[in-house]
DNA sequence: TCATTAAATTGTT
DNA sequence: AACAATTTAATGA
């Protein structure tokens, strides 16, 4: 065992895929001035409708994208794991917070003042086609998780979920560990969770995933996109 | 470091 | 939805 597998916050910055293309100043600013703050499991990154002064990355741990209905029910929209940054929508709009985002683990969250995200903006061509991307990424995200709501079964819909949770970012980090229990992937397929255990042990079978105690670890990631039932 | 206990997570009905 | 079995974390000697 070792001591400590997370990386410390200028590893986590250095080894984001946006970061690989700044100039020394530019990352010395980013590293000057990002900051790093632990959430435990449970507790809120930040909330909806709150004004926007940080890009959020995650270090460590897993937060999930939600809101609550009116009446009391919580809907969650996406999971974001290790190495994914949000959070840039309402930053170049300039508008308050529209979720909630929430640990599923203890976290080590970093946090990117306003002003370092717009100094990027402007004076990196590299940083912005980063945006671009990512922005049109989560949007095909969004259209499949539509569609999927409405007309696929359970068990793809659990598999197209979880091998979303890489697709939203080009992963770097060849971690392939999810670590998120069982009832959490029913949350964050919109099923409940016997349904999302009785998916997992389909998608064990096919040899896409094995599922541990306490987290899922993928096998394969391209077999879970083209899954069907 | 090891044993005991509590809490969390999972598999099954 | 409820139960039992299993794994991890915490506590104390």
């Amino acid at each position: 065992m070792k001591p400590d597998e997370s990386p410390s916050l200028k590893e986590a910055i250095r080894s984001a895929i946006w970061a690989q293309t700044l100039t020394a100043e530019q990352l010395a600013l980013v590293e000057a001035t990002t900051f790093e703050v632990f959430i435990p499991k449970g507790g809120f990154v930040c909330h909806k409708g709150e004004v926007v002064d940080n890009w959020i990355g995650i270090i460590s741990g897993m937060v999930k994208m939600n809101n609550f209905s009116p009446s009391g029910k919580s809907v969650t929209f996406t999971g974001v794991p290790p190495g994914g940054w949000f959070g840039e929508g309402s930053l170049l709009k300039d508008e308050r917070r529209r979720y909630d985002a929430m640990t599923l683990r203890d976290s080590r969250i970093a946090r990117m003042p306003a002003p370092t995200f717009h100094h990027l903006l402007e004076n990196s061509l590299p940083f912005t086609r980063f945006l671009l991307m990512q922005l049109n990424e989560r949007l095909g995200q969004f259209i499949g998780m539509v569609e999927n709501e409405r007309l696929l079964d359970p068990d793809t819909r659990v598999a197209r979920c979880l091998a979303s949770l890489f697709n939203s970012h080009l992963y770097p980090g060849i971690e392939r560990l999810v670590q998120i229990s069982q009832e959490e992937v029913g949350l964050l397929s919109g099923s409940s969770r016997q349904r999302a255990n009785q998916a997992l042990q389909v998608l064990e079978k096919e040899g896409l995933l094995r599922v541990d105690y306490g987290g899922i670890r993928i096998l394969d990631l391209e077999g879970l996109r083209r899954f069907e039932a």
